[in-house]
DNA sequence: TTACCTGCAAAGAGTTTGCAGGTAG
DNA sequence: CTACCTGCAAACTCTTTGCAGGTAA
């Protein structure tokens, strides 16, 4: 199966039509070796780079959330500033650069295993989210 | 030391005059035995229910966020939706209840040791966030 | 008296929505 | 042909800023 088959097949099944501009969002998302942490702003910004052309946010928006919807993207809360989506769907942490504002994945192995000791009745550990903050070493 | 002299001392280290507004709103913020977590809305609308009276969402912004720079109040990141904000500055992570948006303080000692296996170059770690988050049981 | 503060309203940033013309199926 | 999609612009929400009158020191 080709790139374009698979970016068909992801559309299609988070409920959208493959039109000319998602399989290009698709493209700058999933054609790539590495993990992909960005904003809408930037998919925005490359898809139309890439282009040479303006797409609606409105386009960007509702296929970002379809795929977050269906799980072909994490979103990441670092802060409220901006809001970052990731390509790596696996279980996996960050670190965040405050002053670049860059994310790194840490992979599952990375970091040790996390207990939470406490419990609250009725409720169950969807899933845990570590950010590590950091910063230039002097 | 009473509580008003407590926030006078307060609002003075951080930089800002202790006017009734700013009393007020640390009345609201510290006058309390449990740890507060909020919103900038949470707390306007609270702090004008006491009041009864309205108070300039500038005079909320600017006194929250000189707490926050002095060190007095942390910020949460939980989604970019919303920008919460904690009265317990000691170290400690957080339950996050995803149906109804509520925060619950996990005390360090609830969280094992976290064990981050990956250094980055150059860089420090300068704090490490956990979020827990949790759905009902069913 | 002077510098800072308050309240209001307007301006910004990021996101969402409504609509009319266009395209996939 | 119909339902969905696109691009645009307007609307919304949250936060920040500018300004004129008011208050702390």
């Amino acid at each position: 199966m080709n790139n374009n088959q698979i970016f068909v097949k992801k559309l299609r099944s988070s409920g959208l039509r493959p039109t000319k501009q998602r399989l290009h969002i698709c493209k700058v998302l999933f054609d790539r070796k590495d993990t992909f942490h960005f904003t809408i702003n930037d998919l925005a910004d490359l898809v139309q780079r890439q282009l040479n052309k303006k797409i609606s946010l409105a386009t960007i928006y509702n296929t970002v959330h379809a795929f977050k919807k269906k799980g072909y993207l994490k979103e990441i809360s670092i802060n409220s500033d901006k809001n970052y989506f990731d390509t790596n769907i696996s279980n996996h942490h960050h670190f965040f650069n405050e002053g670049t504002n860059e994310l790194i994945d840490l992979k599952d192995k990375d970091v040790g295993r996390i207990k939470i000791k406490k419990n609250i009745p009725g409720k169950k550990i969807k899933f845990i989210e570590v950010i590590v903050k950091i910063a230039n070493n002097n």
